[in-house]
DNA sequence: GATGAATGAGCTTTCATTCAT
DNA sequence: GATGAATGAAAGCTCATTCAT
């Protein structure tokens, strides 16, 4: 966007890239403010000048992920497949970010943990998105009778999320489009329904 | 078995019991071994001459845990849908030790992680089970082809983890039976396959 | 003397070896009593049935010790060259005892150290002999003038201590006549006297 | 040499003179950063910042000790007697520096000990001072047959610093020049040589 | 006589944060 | 804007000592 990125700008970017990796590799937890720092080629004070504390630095760090993710998920009007596109932006997404992946799952569902709320507040946006396509395709009947799209939302952004996490840890070695079409397989349905 | 269990062994049970509670509420990173210690009413010492060190203990709980749910897992040889036992089965475990739902997630795709090697075997462990109940599945013609038990099985157990903390954390007062069947629901198919 | 040592009488030799030889080699604020109880091969409580506190271990080692080496020092009314018998008896000890020089050069100079008051104590018994013997050199015209028996005893006991750990620490294949031989000729002076 | 000393060099040397006061006086293992730290006006993380560790401080400590004590042996070109030189100058720093010598003395011989590695090399570099000073004496007759400079280089260091430690401990109210000469006069020979 | 599980004070070390430069 | 030396609260861990068996 900025033409002329303010010293600031390329900064914080520096640091985001350097956080995003260690924090997603070891956890928040076990990643040190100074580590951070000389990962990002920067002075330590220089993470307290721009970012407040580190509590704040993952924070925003969160919020700029989401926002990426959200970014791409969301489809075209004209989307043939939705569903589909879900799948594979979101796989893709984890692909190019896998410590993103790493960190959203391990602090996603720590009740009174530090990011709860913020990360509460970011999982519904996601969800939303999914909400509305799952919901376009219930309107074509395309969805079993029974199932809720609020709940299905959520399992196939959680599944995704774990599933990408396998991908990158346990099975580097298969493609992007093994993935997910292993997992269009296990939408449309694993057991079959009783007739 | 013991009928006189060596004080040892009850030190040891009241230690996991508190620190299963702990870790899972928060984290092993942000569980201090005084907090551990004093939850189960022992001194810090005690911890440390049962365990040897944080990390030990933590290790050895996750092995503990993952022994309970295989316990439960296992389906008996009658069992008459021994996918839906699976389901049901997990999701008891997790309503039981929420603690250990969470602390599992943050560290099993850790891939540096300080417990990635233990958390492998012990995935193995569960997935095995997985595999084994879709395989039968599979040899009854019930499951849509192409999907290979092995991806089917991760991908199942990682959706329950994920299902089951989102239970816990975003919808405490839905009852175990709607999200079983809920995710009954799901595995039988979000989107219908292709005639 | 006793013929038939009571268990405890063993169980403290036990203890005596397996303290003097971890002692020597680390110092006594790095051993344990966990180590020595089990170099020991008794349980860590045993220690202090038979001692009462780690302290009391390393003071009565050292006297032990001490008495020991006055055993060995102390020379017959007939020696013929008594000084000669002093060097070789005192480095024969720390030969056959080298934890033993090291436990004492580490705490002897101490000043509000745990032991240096028995210490102080022992130190004069040894420094004694020495004086004993250094005086009849001098009444035999031995000594050059002006050298007080005080001070050279002090000094000639300093000097076997640091060359006997010398020995045993830098140059270990040296033997006992080849040191002994050495230190008596420095004993009769690097630097002669000016006539 | 630099007119401005970087703010953390200050602090290191406060550190420097701080421990080498404490660990002399107790011994390495007696004395905790906390109190190094409060001797010398810093908080306990300054220690950490500087030296990494406490062992780390210690052996920095060693070396710079060391180092003083090699700059005063060096004797002029010109020293007259360079053996009554060398002598002066170790009582001179032992009494400057009387902790120092506790240090070494208590360190020195530790074959597996921390710090064993470290001393070596600096014993090696005292010795070496004392072998020049002995051997041009030798040059000039002035050493007795048989006598190796090595040996007597090795003995006259470990002499010295027993006497020097003796002096602090048991006779803290002798002078420097009585010590000295008592030393001189053991240095021309306690026993005389066989004619 | 001997044991070893348990203790808790006290240690070394870490690290988010501050602030003078 | 950025730095990095300094801080001190808080953590993990050690170990001499106790005591029920």
């Amino acid at each position: 966007m900025n033409p002329r990125p303010a010293r600031t700008a390329v900064t914080k970017q520096k640091l985001f890239d350097a956080a995003l990796r260690l924090l997603g590799e070891r956890g928040a937890a076990e990643v040190t403010v100074d580590e951070i720092a000389s990962a990002a080629g920067v002075a330590k004070g220089t993470v307290y000048y721009n970012f407040g504390s580190k509590d704040a630095l993952i924070d925003a760090l969160l919020r700029h992920g989401v926002d990426l993710l959200a970014q791409r998920l969301r489809p075209a009007d004209d989307t043939a497949e939705p569903v589909e596109h879900l799948v594979g932006a979101a796989l893709e997404f984890f692909r190019d970010y896998p410590a993103f992946g790493q960190l959203l799952v391990s602090e996603m569902w720590r009740s009174p943990g530090q990011w709860h709320g913020t990360l509460s507040l970011l999982r519904d946006d996601i969800v939303a998105i999914f909400k509305q396509v799952i919901q376009r395709s219930a309107e074509q009947g395309k969805l079993p009778e029974g199932v809720q799209a609020g709940t299905a939302s959520a399992a196939l952004f959680g599944t995704l999320l774990v599933v990408a996490l396998d991908w990158q840890v346990f099975q580097p070695d298969r493609s992007l489009d093994q993935v997910r079409d292993s997992v269009m397989l296990l939408v449309r349905g694993v057991s079959p329904h009783p007739r």
